[in-house]
DNA sequence: TAGTGTCACTAAACCGGTTTTCTAAACCGG
DNA sequence: CCGGTTTAGAAAACCGGTTTAGTGACACTA
C-alpha cells in the first residue's frame, strides 16, 4: 500500500474502496501505527490547541484559586469546541521564548500589559490573541472586569461601617527588569477604586498602608505579617484576592484579633470557598469562569475567520457580596489608629 | 542566503562567520521571522512538552482544588526542566483520540486504571507514561499514596470518638460504558480503609450509607443532600475529598446541624484551605504537590534515557490531621441512628 | 471497437524546518 | 608554487504526513 492510501484510510475513507480502507485500519491497529500528530500539524498548518499565556511561573499561578476557576471556564469552552489546552509560562525567564516553542493556534493571555518587556516579541509571533484582565492592546480582543467599581464598593462598604484606618493588600505583578515588583493592570485599577472611595471620604492613605505579595494564602499571610511587624494596626483590610484575605485572617487570628470584631477583612474574586471560610468572607464577586469561557469564544472567532476580524472588548460586572468578615469599626480603636 | 544558513544562525551560530550570523538574525527580526516550532519538532522528534492526562473533562477536574495543587507540583518540576505543559482530556468522549492529537514527549496520567476502556489504545501510542494514584500498569512508573491507611486512620478517629453511624461520601469515577459510575482506584482503596476500621469495630456499613458525587464542593453538597433527603442521619461523615467535605458541611448547617457538636466531618487531601474553613477541617493529609513533582521526575527519567529504563513505584505517606470538624458523638443520637 | 467515464489507487510535490554531505575559496607550510 | 587543510556557505536528503495530479483497468456508450 502507498502512504497515500494509508492517509486516505484515516482521513477520507470514501476515497478508497470500503474493503481496503478497513483492511488498512486493521493492519494499522495490529502494528500499533498512529499517524504522527506533529507531521499532521505541519501540513495542515493548524494544531487544534489553544494556549493560555501566564506572565508568571505556572507554579505560582496555580497557587491562586482564581486560576483554577478561570481554567475551568477556559477548559469548558475549549473542550466543547474540540481544542486541546497548552499552558505557556516563562521559559528560563522569557515568555517570548516559551511562546516561540508553543504550537498553538491562538493564545489567551492573562494580564499582559503594554509595558511588558517582551510584549513586542509576543505579538511578533503573529498569533491570534485575546487579553484577559487587560485591554492595553486595542487591536486584540479583551475580556475585562470592572475592577475599579468593585474595589470602590469594597472600600465604601468598610468606610460605611466606620473604619478609618485601612490596610490594602495588593497583588504584586511580575518583577520588572530592575527587580522592583510593578504596580500595574489589575492591581493598579483596584487600587484606584480603593483610593477613590478613600478620597471621597477625606481619608488619606499612608504609603506604608499598602503592602503587596503573591496572590495566594501564603502571600497574603506574609504581607499582613510584614505590615503587622512594622507596627501597622488597621481596623480594616482590603485584599485584592480572596486567597490573600484568607491568609491575612489567619495571621490576624494568630495575633489574637477577632474577625470581624477587632478587624474587618474584604477579599476580591469570590472564589467558591469564600463562603465557607471562618468567618465567611465579604468579597467582591467577579464572574471568573465566564471570563475564561468568553476569552476562548472571542479567540476562536479570530482563529476561525482570520480575514474580516474585528476585535471585541468585553467588560463584565463585579459586585460586592457582604458576608461575615466585615463589621462595625471597634470603638476604642477608632482613635488609636496607627499605634506602633 | 540559503535556508541552511538561517537554520545555523539560530541553532549553531558557531558554524557561521560571526558577521553573517548576526546579519541573518537582524534580518529575521525586522521581517518578524520565527522558526516554525512544528517543523522543528518534526525533525527533532521531540516536542519539549509534557502531557497531563485526565480521564475526565478538564472543567470538572479543575473544580477540585486537589488538582490545582497537583498541577502546581507538576508545573514546578516541568518548568525547572524546560518543558511546557499540555493538558489532555477526553475529546468527544475519547481519551485515545485526544491522546492521538497531543504532541508530547511523555504523559503523566491521573488515576488511569487497567480497566479503563481505552487503556489499550492509550498505551498503544507508545509514549513514556507515569501513573499517579494508580499502579495498575506495572511496566509504567507510578506515584501513589497510602490511601487505605489514610482512610483507616480517618475512620478509626471518628470511631474512637464514639460515632457508630457513619456516612461515606465517595468520589465517583468516570462513567463506565453502561452509564454506571465506577468504584475503582482511589475510591476503592479508601473505601477499603474505611471498611477495615468499621469491621474491626464490629460495625456493619449499610449500602445506603455510601453516596458518591463529583470531587468538588457542589458534588459533596448534593451527595450529602441526597443522603439527607433519603432519611440518613449519620453522626459522622467520612468524605473522600476536602472539597466534598466542605460541601457536606454547608448543607448540614443549612439543615440546622452544628459541626462538630451534632455531626463530625473528616475530609481527605488537606488542601491549603482545609485549615481555614469553618470549622477547620479534620482531614487526611497527602503530599499533593510532591506527587506532581515526583511524577514529572520519574517521567523525565524515562523520556531522557529510554533505553535502559526501569519503572519505579513510589508510595508516599498519608497522615491524619485532627482539627475542629470532629468531636465526640452526640449522646442522644447514639441510640437513634438511622431515623427516617 | 474505439471513445469516454469512473473507480481505485499511486507518484510526486509540498509543509518548514534540521542535518549530513559537498564544494569552492582561502590559508598554510615546505 | 603546489598539494593538503580549514573555513563559509550551499545542495540535497530527510522528518512523516497531506494533497494534487496522474495512471491503468474496467465498464459503458455509440
Amino acid at each position: 500500500m502507498s502512504k497515500t492510501a494509508v492517509s486516505f484510510a484515516f482521513n477520507s475513507p470514501e476515497r478508497l474502496s470500503a474493503e481496503t480502507a478497513v483492511r488498512i485500519r486493521e493492519v494499522a491497529d495490529t502494528l500499533g501505527y498512529r499517524p504522527n500528530p506533529v507531521a499532521r500539524m505541519l501540513t495542515q498548518r493548524q494544531t487544534m490547541t489553544l494556549g493560555v499565556l501566564t506572565p508568571q511561573a505556572l507554579a505560582v499561578i496555580f497557587s491562586n484559586p482564581f486560576f483554577a476557576l478561570f481554567s475551568e471556564g477556559v477548559a469548558h469552552a475549549a473542550e466543547d469546541l474540540g481544542y486541546e489546552l497548552h499552558f505557556i509560562s516563562p521559559l528560563h525567564g522569557s515568555l517570548a521564548l516559551a511562546m516561540g516553542r508553543a504550537t498553538v493556534d491562538g493564545v489567551v493571555a492573562i494580564g499582559l500589559s503594554a509595558d511588558h518587556p517582551e510584549v513586542g516579541q509576543i505579538r511578533g509571533a503573529g498569533l491570534p490573541m485575546v487579553l484577559v484582565d487587560s485591554d492595553d492592546l486595542p487591536e486584540h480582543s479583551s475580556v475585562m472586569v470592572d475592577d475599579e467599581a468593585g474595589a470602590r464598593a469594597a472600600a465604601e462598604h468598610v468606610l460605611g461601617l466606620g473604619h478609618r484606618d485601612v490596610l490594602i493588600i495588593a497583588v504584586e505583578g511580575p518583577e520588572s527588569p530592575t527587580g522592583q515588583p510593578q504596580r500595574q493592570g489589575v492591581t493598579e485599577r483596584r487600587l484606584r477604586g480603593y483610593q477613590a472611595a478613600l478620597d471621597a471620604a477625606g481619608i488619606s492613605l499612608r504609603s506604608d498602608h499598602i503592602v503587596a505579595g503573591r496572590a495566594s494564602i501564603e502571600g497574603g499571610a506574609s504581607a499582613f505579617q510584614r505590615a503587622w511587624a512594622a507596627g501597622t494596626r488597621p481596623t480594616a483590610v482590603l485584599a485584592m484576592s480572596d486567597a490573600m484575605a484568607i491568609g491575612a485572617m489567619r495571621v490576624a487570628r494568630e495575633q489574637g484579633l477577632r474577625i470581624p470584631d477587632d478587624m474587618s477583612v474584604v477579599g476580591f474574586d469570590d472564589i467558591d470557598l469564600a463562603a465557607h471560610v471562618d468567618p465567611p468572607l465579604t468579597t467582591v464577586h467577579q464572574p471568573i469562569r465566564q471570563k475564561g469561557a468568553d476569552a476562548v469564544r472571542l479567540l476562536l472567532a479570530e482563529v476561525e475567520q482570520r480575514e474580516a476580524y474585528r476585535p471585541e472588548h468585553l467588560r463584565l460586572e463585579t459586585r460586592l457580596i457582604v458576608r461575615g468578615s466585615t463589621g462595625p469599626a471597634p470603638r476604642e480603636r477608632q482613635e488609636v489608629t496607627g499605634a506602633t
